[in-house]
DNA sequence: GTCTATACACCGATAGAC
DNA sequence: GTCTATCGGTGTATAGAC
């Protein structure tokens, strides 16, 4: 029909199935129902994509971008502030993007756990990526704040990417805005005081 | 074939289900298969359960009751201690549950996440269910250690299953129990922060 | 009540026309 | 490269024999 560039046609597939995903599941996002959203013929999906697992395991990668490109640019417009204050705004912030498009990180989640069963190691090394955001906004938080982390960087992003796993998880189940505000208080406190301040700037 | 009773023929069927979620993943859970490994003729569902949906909202609602069991049953043999002890020893022992039998957890989540998606008054129902279960342990916990809580009870028992649902879901993508128990070393000494010693007993 | 046989929709994948 | 038509398989659900 219209002689896209492989890379095109494949991108096109990719975000249309983010789009099923996130409107109707991931156990709806049969391959008929991705190429009728990207509107393209059936065969379209089969020569740019081995199988619908192939696809999957795209997908995969492409969310945990888009994730690893959203906290990166939440980070950008984070004031200097207490160490305290500039986490809560932090959590504060992607709790608000949670609440904007819930149904996108469902689809995350639902990705999330068919990797976790069918290709651990696909997701461990998303994850892998994750971890070396976090940590690398944790350090420049602290500078930012001009506190220092009392613990290992790379231990306290796994502990924050866990709570944030969790926040996620609870939030989506109860769409409680107000208690997940309260947890963020909490949260705030608890990773505050894994601070301590600076004292001397090599 | 056999003449079993309503009830316990449904009992069969759902926990012949629970097995396939677990084993195989929610996807795989087709009303051909759980009938299977029931050892039952694929007519037996239908007239026990209306539709495949209505055998997965009981799903939710067992799997619910079998973590609220696990819950309660833990706390049975929680020795006296330090609050910060007793949440590391909590906690230690969910961790151990989990690293046993990850996909029984992973089968939770799958349903879980079905349910948030396409039931959330049920998933939040059951949710309630657990809030419940943890509020109460941790004002027996409280008790045990001759410690009072800080914030509401019910505040807090929120927070500990949102980070409870983290850690499951971080464990299961990453399989790192080191980590995971750090992780807890950290949790106990944020909730511990939340306590104080009792002055006293009316 | 129990079970077999079957209806009918949809699935992923591919062969073959253009 | 592109698209249509179709294959073989599986899904849920039910009709009807016993």
């Amino acid at each position: 029909m219209r002689r896209l560039p492989f890379d095109q046609r494949r991108a096109e597939i990719i975000s249309a199935a983010v789009r099923v995903i996130a409107r109707d599941g991931l156990s709806a996002a049969s391959v008929r129902a991705i190429v009728a959203e990207a509107d393209m013929p059936l065969g379209a999906l089969h020569y740019v994509f081995e199988s619908r697992d192939e696809l999957l395991r795209e997908l995969i990668v492409e969310v945990a971008n888009r994730e690893r490109v959203a906290v990166l640019s939440t980070l950008e417009d984070l004031p200097a502030a207490g160490v305290q204050e500039m986490i809560r705004q932090a959590l504060g912030t992607y709790l608000r993007l949670l609440e904007e498009d819930p149904e996108q990180e469902l689809a995350v989640l639902e990705l999330s756990l068919h990797g976790a069963r069918h290709d651990r190691e696909l997701v461990a090394e998303q994850w892998a990526i994750y971890h070396e955001v976090t940590a690398e906004a944790l350090q420049a938080g602290a500078r930012l704040a001009g506190v220092a982390w009392t613990r290992p960087v790379d231990e306290i992003a796994k502990s924050l990417i866990s709570v944030l796993d969790g926040l996620t998880l609870t939030w989506l189940t109860t769409r409680d805005s107000e208690s997940a505000r309260r947890h963020i208080e909490l949260l705030a406190g608890a990773f505050a005081a894994l601070t301590e301040p600076a004292d001397n700037q090599p």
